[in-house]
DNA sequence: CACTGCATCCGAAACGTTTCACTAGTGTCC
DNA sequence: GGACACTAGTGAAACGTTTCGGATGCAGTG
């Protein structure tokens, strides 16, 4: 069945059949060296014959160009998570580099230990998706490893290089479409204000409710910690103010979602008794019932754009100011006029 | 900003600093030779301050034990891929091993390519999930960079060692639980027939069908390529037959949901008008309205498994029969006795 | 005391690349 | 015709490990 599995062929081999030396063959394999023609050719037809392949071990070794890069995610299952991390991978395919990819939440693993698989893997610099966790501690450990650059995150101290999307605009919009249906009694699930953007949300929520002649301090908020199961725990809360708010305004879906969940629970109807609304457009989304209203973020692109960045934090040393990326409010059903209630 | 960033210790380094030779730092970091306490203790004291860590581009370049693996996933998007993953990697870090993902539909690849950066990584062995595609061209290729593990999928002729669900029985389950309320015109949304599991599902299906006494032949059934698309698309085909069946048995969850959503846009109701149920009991599956009845498939167990039989293979060179793991039967809302028609 | 055996330790040769420094060969120009 | 600048090609030294074979010291034998 499994056959004996000779060791690959290696570019002495390589050179041996072409009958040239080896710098000579290296030099063909990344131009980086003049060799004539008929020579190139006849390495060329030796490395199909032979159907050599590069060790990456032994190149990584010698190289200093970036060639391999790590990531960090918080949590494969999240699609949003998952979107990012293929547009890294897409980035990073067309340089042909290599990300080694840590997923804690699976493995947990404590951040400590991540660090070091980056470092032992000797990568040239990490993307750092940023979770539901705290994440200053790990940070610079990690930093050690090499540059970083954040995605969905930012932190404000640090000069760090971040990928964001307009995360304060798009919370402005969607809570001003809220506001614009007619509610008056609102209010907020937040996420974890450690996290930038859960702080750019709610500052973007708070304007709308100024701008439409709210006092933002009068509108109840609650912090979650961006899982369902906080949504659905802070709605049953919030719902249980008296007069029972019109609107959830969330921080992302996956509070929504538990917001819709509870609401299933004791049988309030979405959005007819409570109008709600998300945040990251996940697919799901437009998949529930009734399906969210949310804001969309370019997930691929910011995932491609982080692993530019990078890219050019490595090559040039620095990044050029990024443009925070555009979000749009998906309108669809679970938002409605508040009723009259009796 | 970035500070200069000088090159990390080497064990050169170490072993200056531990006044030792290079050659006992090697065995006292990896226990493979004797030395005495004193010394020992010196090399780690040596280890901490400067904050060592091994270059694994070296020691790969020597060693011979399997110390990365290479997993090969079709969409990162899809949550039961995404769990399968986690299992893997879980399983990976456990044994300090690195795990080098490919996703290919992020990287719109050929799976030439794929096959080409795993080689390169001279990577032990590979997981391969199997998706939505046809896999066996890639999967001969792919078997030359080292031993493979299928997760999802058997491949009949080849004796590839294969971590798959007890997809037949679980499927047997469900059709029989839609039988059992009374459903007698009912309709199959299959998957992609190259794939193991949508044989599979069909079968069980079919043999339900026989139990309950019912012709399998006169089941219309169509194939599908497992994503939520086609779903929508057969569904719509299916369900213009008259009699319009009153359920419909979906090969995965997406294809389900591909269905409810054509359902939600003719105005049929599920599960009054239609009985839907689908595969795999994705995360979101329990979100949906109706939440959907669903073969729920031990994902991470399954990802988790398949690692471990990989270096099962590796290190013993042959790998124990496997059982199938189980798949239980979630009974939600999707599925109701059919309504007498007018 | 010469010999063996044991426990530690070390030097040096790999592993598969990249790349610097150098040689040979060709053609140009005064 | 010799100095010169190129071009094409080579040899060999790294890169940071692991590991084999041999040194070294010292205890216990005969």
């Amino acid at each position: 069945m499994t056959e004996p599995r000779r060791k690959p062929p290696t570019m002495k081999d390589v050179a041996a059949h072409a009958q040239v030396s080896l710098s000579t063959v290296s030099y063909v394999l990344n131009d980086s060296g003049p060799v004539a023609p008929e020579r190139r050719q006849r390495v060329l037809d030796a490395v199909r014959v032979l159907n050599y392949m590069p060790n990456e071990s032994a190149r990584k070794l010698k190289r200093r160009s970036p060639f391999t890069i790590g990531m960090i995610v918080p949590d494969l299952t999240n699609q949003f998570f998952a979107m990012v991390t293929e547009g890294v991978q897409k980035a990073a395919s067309a340089r042909d580099v290599l990300v080694v990819l840590v997923a804690p939440a699976a493995a947990e693993q404590p951040e400590e230990k991540q660090a070091q698989l980056l470092r032992r893997q000797r990568v040239d610099g990490v993307v750092y998706l940023s979770g539901t966790g705290s994440l200053p501690a790990a940070i610079h450990e990690i930093a050690r490893s090499g540059p970083i650059v954040l995605v969905d995150e930012k932190i404000p101290g640090t000069g760090l290089p971040a990928i964001v999307a307009e995360s304060r605009k798009g919370a402005r919009a969607v809570a001003a479409h809220v506001l614009e249906q007619g509610h008056r009694n609102v209010a907020v699930i937040g996420g974890p204000m450690a996290l930038w953007t859960a702080r750019q949300r709610l500052a973007g929520y708070r304007e709308a409710f100024a701008g439409a002649g709210l006092d933002p301090d009068a509108v109840p908020v609650i912090a979650g910690d961006y899982q369902q199961e906080s949504g659905q725990r802070i709605a049953a809360e919030l719902l249980a103010a008296d007069p029972r708010p019109t609107a959830l305004i969330c921080a992302n879906d996956l509070l929504a979602i538990g917001a819709m969940e509870h609401c299933r629970e004791v049988g309030l109807r979405v959005p007819e008794d409570v109008s709600i609304v998300g945040f990251d457009d996940l697919p799901l989304s437009r998949l529930l019932t009734p399906r969210l209203t949310s804001v969309s973020q370019p997930a691929r692109e910011m995932g491609y754009r982080a692993a530019q960045a990078l890219f050019e934090l490595l090559d040039a040393g620095e990044v050029g100011p990024v443009a925070d990326l555009p979000t749009t409010v998906n309108l669809r059903d679970s938002v409605c006029p508040p009723q009259e209630s009796t």
